[in-house]
DNA sequence: TATCCACTGGAATATGTGGTCG
DNA sequence: CGACCACATATTCCAGTGGATA
């Protein structure tokens, strides 16, 4: 028997590039930004202490790789200047409230032991604080996804301030929050904009010309020569800036279109493979959130509100998804939540764009309320269930494949700028 | 402009898990 | 061990909500 692995890859040179933690030699596109972030920093190369500031902007807009790239700078900078510089970089993400934050911080100022859950708040400061004191220089608190601690601002309001407070007196801490959500800044309580905001810096989407330089030089570090087409750069750029403007997403849709063409044992990478790639990034986004990100009642509830939407053809309300919950359910042999969470996890996926509501009201003879419709194509969805979790398997009855392939036969994926708006990461 | 409908969604409360500390 | 803590998940309760209608 022949072996099934195919051993001449003749279009990737490598695929370091594509990783998530690869950090480019040069960052392009970003120049003002650049100019802008050292400004606000040259207080501490100064010793005017660490500054506060406050960057936004989408994922993918390079956000997190210039603020490494910076620090990199201001490390050496700060060394051949003689000042003790502290950096803690932590990422709201992983330690997901601010308790989670501050027991992480605690852990790094604290290398020999480890705390979990169960101290109280005032402990861990209390460590933090006297800990700083004794190590002392300039702290500078880098909070990745700051976002991600929702409406409790402590963290922003605590550090700030600490100084003042005479919560400590041999160091001095700065914090830059980076946050992927606009609106996460405007709804800071006016006590933390006024710390915090001295500083903004602002990440704005990509062009398709500045993706298309940006995607030029990873394809060239990851291609070998002569394998891409003139058009898949230009059009992975076009694609990606109609779309996000997020290079993360661009270089997903490139990697993809080298894997079809070594798939298929293309000579040359072309515009036909970036297109199926488009479709194929799209659909491993579904499945990747489906499976990793939605707890097992949200996928559910999802399901039941797609196979409902399949067979009307119509949005469904909130009292029929919950019925067909029920029955789903019930087929499981799973937990069955109430009405009241339901509304909660149809809400959530609602913002997470696998589902779109709709509000309605007919007044006094009808009452006011939501209806939901799938975004991305049921057929992604069942794709999805059918890789994810066998149980669920026996949902997908035969009338749900009928009305599957009755929904096909009406043409592709009918709402392409709703799945457009779908997000890559969360 | 008061009323009404059919929900909506905030808040209080409960439950369960995984931890510290004396 | 028991008191206490953080936190995710879920339930219960009920005061809104806002456009259509009389």
């Amino acid at each position: 028997m022949e072996s099934p692995f195919k051993s001449d890859n003749h279009i990737f040179e490598t695929k370091k590039p594509f990783d998530e933690d690869f950090v480019p030699e040069k960052i392009f596109e970003r120049d003002d930004i650049f100019e802008e972030y050292a400004h606000y920093l040259q207080d501490i190369i100064d010793g005017f202490g660490p500054p506060n500031i406050f960057i936004y902007g989408d994922t993918g807009l390079g956000k997190t790789a210039v603020t490494e790239k910076m620090m990199e700078f201001l490390r050496k900078e700060a060394n051949q200047a003689d000042i003790t510089l502290h950096i803690i970089n932590v990422n709201c993400n992983k330690a997901n409230t601010t308790y989670g934050v501050i027991r992480h911080l605690a852990n790094q100022l604290h290398p020999d032991k480890e705390f979990k859950q169960g101290h109280h708040h005032d402990h861990l400061w209390e460590r933090i604080y006297s800990q700083m004191d004794e190590i002392s220089g300039q702290f500078l608190l880098i909070l990745d996804e700051i976002d991600q601690l929702g409406e409790d601002d402590t963290l922003l309001y605590e550090f700030p301030r600490a100084r003042s407070m005479g919560e400590i007196e041999n160091a001095r801490v700065g914090v830059i929050g980076i946050s992927n959500n606009y609106l996460y800044r405007d709804n800071l309580r006016d006590r933390v904009k006024s710390t915090l905001c001295e500083a903004e810096i602002e990440f704005n989407p990509y062009d398709a010309n500045e993706l298309r330089t940006i995607l030029q030089y990873y394809a060239t570090l990851a291609f070998k020569d002569d394998v891409l087409t003139d058009d898949v750069v230009p059009l992975c750029a076009a694609i990606t800036a109609q779309e996000t403007g997020d290079a993360r997403r661009g270089l997903d849709l490139l990697e993809t279109a080298g894997d079809i063409a070594r798939r298929r044992e293309d000579q040359l990478v072309t515009e036909d493979h970036v297109n199926m790639a488009r479709r194929e990034v799209e659909r491993a986004n579904v499945k990747e959130m489906f499976r990793s990100g939605l707890p097992v009642q949200q996928q559910l509830v999802l399901i039941a509100a797609t196979f409902l939407v399949l067979q009307r053809r119509e949005s469904v309300r909130v009292n029929e998804i919950y019925d067909t919950y029920c029955r789903f359910a019930d087929k499981l042999d799973t937990d069955q939540v109430t009405k009241r969470r339901v509304r909660t996890f149809l809400g959530s996926l609602t913002e997470k764009g696998l589902l779109e509501s709709d509000a309605h009201n007919l007044g006094g003879r009808g009452g006011r309320w939501y209806s939901y419709t799938t975004v991305i194509s049921p057929r992604t969805i069942i794709e999805a269930i059918e890789d994810s979790d066998s149980r669920f398997n026996q949902l997908v009855t035969n009338d749900i494949k009928v009305a599957l392939n009755d929904y096909d036969g009406e043409g592709d994926s009918p709402n392409s700028s709703k799945q457009a708006r779908l997000q890559a990461r969360w």
